[in-house]
Parts: C-alpha cells; sequence; structure tokens
DNA sequence: CGACGTGTTGAAGGAGCTCAATCTAAGTGG
DNA sequence: CCACTTAGATTGAGCTCCTTCAACACGTCG
C-alpha cells in the first residue's frame, strides 16, 4: 500500500502539516526520529489494555482500531485511524493504557520510543502543537460518537458513520467522498454503533432501500450525500478539517 | 465556596501537580498567568458550540458540563467538571469549539488569555506536559462513558456513574467515596446516560430496593460499595489517578 | 468437498421509551 | 402566614425499537 520509495515516518509529516505549518527543520526533526518497522496482519494488537508501554506507534498503511471489552463480554469501537495517525499518542503520558489498539486490515507501523515523541514536542514547540491538537481532534471525534450512541436512532447513527468514513478516507486519500470501500465487518460496525449485528443489517439494508446508499458487499457508494447527511445528522465540523470540503 | 484567602488559580496548580511534580519556578509561573473572574449562575453558557473563544477557562468552584445538541433536540452531556478542571483547554488550540460548556451549578470561572496558556506550555515543560496529561486523561474519561454508553444495560450505566462521582468528588475534596450529594438533576443523569428521565428514575430506585444505595433527593449514600462497583463493572483505573485509592 | 466467516432474513421477546398523571419541596408574592 | 407556582421526583400503561436466537445463503480457502 505505501510508497515503498516515501521515508516510512512521511505520513506523519503529512498529518501534523495539515494542523500546523511545519518549518523544514521541523520537518527534519520528525524524519530523524528514532523508529523501529513491524508489519502485522489483521486482528493482531498494537497495544494491550493495561499495558505500559515505551513506543508510540504511527499507524504507516492499513487501518486499525481502538476498543474496550466491558464485564458482560460486549465490545466497544473507540476509534477509527487511517494511515498517519498516531494510534497512542495518550500512551506517550499516561503510564498504563486504558484500552486496546487491534490492526483492523494488515498495517504496517512504526514503533517511536516514547521519549524521543516527548523530547520532539518540547524540543520543537510547532510539532509539539501540532501533536496537542491531533490529540484534540481525536477528542473532538470522541465526543462526536459519544453523542451519535448516546442519543441517535440506529438509521441516524448508521448514516452519520457512513458519511464520516467517506470524509475521512477522502482526506487520507483512501477513496472518493461518495464512494470507497468499508474496512470493516458489521460485526465491527455494531461495535462501534453500539448496536447488534443484525440490527445493523437491518438498518443498512433500509438505506439501500430508500435509495441513499448503495451497497455490494463492503463497497459503498452514497448515491444521495445530502439526503444521507441529512439523515444521519451530519456536519463535519467535529473532524476539525482546515480545508472545509464544501459538498452539496 | 472557594477559600475567599486562596489565589483564584491555585486550585490549577493543585490540579497539574496532581499530574506532574512541578518545581517552585512552574507553580509561580502558572500563578501568574493573566485572567479575570467571573461567577456564573447555574445553566449560564461559559462556552457556545460554534464559538471562537479567545480565552481557556479554568473552574474555580462549582460544578460545570459539556453537552452537544444533536438533530432531533436530545442532548448529549459529554463530561463533567469539578473545580481545577481547564474546561477548555482544547479550545485553546482547535479554532471553533464543537461542543458547548455550561454551569451545572453556581461557579466561579477565571479566564485565561489562550495565547497565554499556549506560551506557558512551551516555556515550561513541566507544565506543558501536565497540561497535555490532563487533556489525555479527559480523553480516556471520554472513552470509558463512550464505552458505559454503548455497550452496558440501564442499570450498569448508573452503577458506573455513581462509582464515578464518589471517586471524583472525594478526589476533589468535595464529599466522601461512599456519601456525597449528586449534582444534577435526574434528566441531567439521562443525558449523561443516554437514558430519559424517566428510565433513571425507576433504575435508581431499583438500586436502592436492592439495598447498593440510599438516596434521599440528591444525598446519595453508597450502602456496599463492593456490590455496587461489581454491579456498574467499574474499575478506577481510566482516572488515571495516581494514588490508588484502594478500597475494600 | 466441508468448514468457516460474513451477510441476510424470520419470529418472538424485552429493555427502554412515550405520554401523562400525581406528588413533593421550595420558592414567591400578597 | 398562606395561596399559588414551579421544578423535580415518582409512578402507571402501552408501545416500539432493538435484541436474541436461529436458520439459511454465499463466497473463500483449507
Amino acid at each position: 500500500m505505501s510508497n515503498s520509495s516515501e521515508h516510512p515516518l512521511a505520513p506523519l509529516v503529512r498529518k501534523l502539516s495539515q494542523w500546523m505549518d511545519l518549518a523544514e527543520e521541523d520537518a527534519d526533526a520528525v524524519l530523524s526520529l528514532p523508529f523501529t518497522s513491524k508489519s502485522l496482519s489483521a486482528q493482531n494488537y498494537i497495544v494491550r489494555d493495561g499495558d505500559t508501554p515505551e513506543h508510540s506507534c504511527l499507524l504507516v498503511s492499513g487501518f486499525a482500531y481502538r476498543q474496550k471489552v466491558v464485564g458482560n463480554g460486549g465490545r466497544q469501537i473507540l476509534a477509527l485511524h487511517v494511515k498517519g495517525d498516531m494510534v497512542d499518542l495518550q500512551n506517550s503520558l499516561l503510564r498504563t493504557a486504558d484500552h486496546s489498539v487491534q490492526a483492523l486490515t494488515k498495517v504496517e507501523v512504526a514503533f517511536i520510543p516514547r521519549r524521543a515523541v516527548l523530547d520532539l514536542a518540547f524540543a520543537r514547540p510547532k510539532v509539539g502543537m501540532a501533536m496537542w491538537y491531533d490529540t484534540l481532534v481525536d477528542g473532538s471525534v470522541h465526543r462526536e460518537w459519544t453523542a451519535n450512541i448516546g442519543r441517535r436512532d440506529a438509521p441516524t447513527r448508521l448514516a452519520h458513520l457512513l458519511c464520516e468514513f467517506g470524509i475521512r478516507l477522502h482526506a487520507a486519500g483512501l477513496g472518493e467522498v461518495c464512494c470507497y470501500e468499508i474496512p470493516m465487518t458489521q460485526e465491527q460496525l455494531a461495535d462501534v454503533t453500539g448496536l447488534t449485528p443484525v440490527h445493523v443489517n437491518r438498518t443498512l439494508m433500509a438505506l439501500d432501500r430508500q435509495g441513499l446508499t448503495d451497497r455490494t458487499k463492503r463497497a459503498v457508494t452514497i448515491r444521495d450525500w445530502k439526503r444521507l447527511a441529512d439523515m444521519g445528522d451530519f456536519h463535519s465540523d467535529y473532524l476539525h478539517l482546515h480545508d472545509d470540503m464544501m459538498l452539496d
């Protein structure tokens, strides 16, 4: 997936530049971070709940997700990550991981010593601010998801999620806003939305039947963005993208 | 409420010291931050969704909460804040607020120019790290709430919340772990847990009837911490308190 | 081919919602 | 001090959205 001629940490520079205008030396400093690369297949753990990791982890290619397992065995997926995301910046500072991070697909990851991340953050305020900004955007998405799960019904939750996928995959250069490949099973979609797999299926079928979407397996085509966004109560503000892609 | 002889920013120093050992000069620098104090009565807005605030806001006394209103009019409460919390550190960096912050009770707040907060964070890495840490713990609580709302049933959600209140109010010196005053109405509890006020009421009554709690109006006594924590699937790890108060 | 993962569909039950009434405590004004 | 109001807690009854359990379809891969 990733351009093999490219520096493994390049996606990180791109991501941070999205938030903050980095000077050449800032970018160089990021690229000079020490790291070790690793390739993991789907479902492998990147961080385990309760771990005390000594490394932060950059997702170089593929998809990953964060999750929590609750007492009755239920699982809640808390966030999704695409290439360029630091999937556990929080673990650079917090001692013990309060949740797990898992590979959703085959992934390439770069492990960076947490000390190096912290030193860089404070040696180069712009980089530090960009990283901080990144964790804040992360929090913003968390909040939107909480509202989604807590106060919206099933069709709205899923429509919202489909819109978010479109925007985020496109922003990461992994598809079109209105036409992309969902990177997860319906069971995983259920764990994102706080529903059951069965109900996710029925609800997605209903969206199809209403002419809002068109799915064949994992391939999603959004037939009517305006109506889907409306149904999903979706406004992209919470993603804090600078380039407000004005759709419709 | 707040000790009037005390510096208004003292609660912030206390809070940050909880995360990181601050040098005397660090503490002094925090106390030297410019600010303007303000007193607000319950329900007043501290930050409005969509605002582009020029100030960060420290909660000096009282309670506040963050919320989001969704398309159908429903409200989701995203977080609770007690004295010493920076209720919108995220707005120091993010341009537009993606949610509102409201006073839950009468509050005293100190507005600090965002520029001053950022400058301090990078001039004094220890302070910056403590602030970053703070936003990360905030995120950790967000995640636990998401799991709570997404994957736990009503009795579990409320038992969990009652446990969290006990720990957090105690940590802030505002009550005992097993005996405190809930700072919110049942309607607000509903907006925290993603339930309806009626169902919150019935569920709380059931907890009482089972001998787990004992409520008279807002006063809560936890009769059996072990059983309530068990029922609520509660483990305090996600609060990332250093002083792991080992109960039972 | 058989096994398995994933998607799809049916039928029945239940957790939680809606609507609405009642009750209580705490103001508030006269 | 009492009538009046109001916010919040409590309770009842009926309904619905979502769950649970189960079966079946389809494609992939050993």
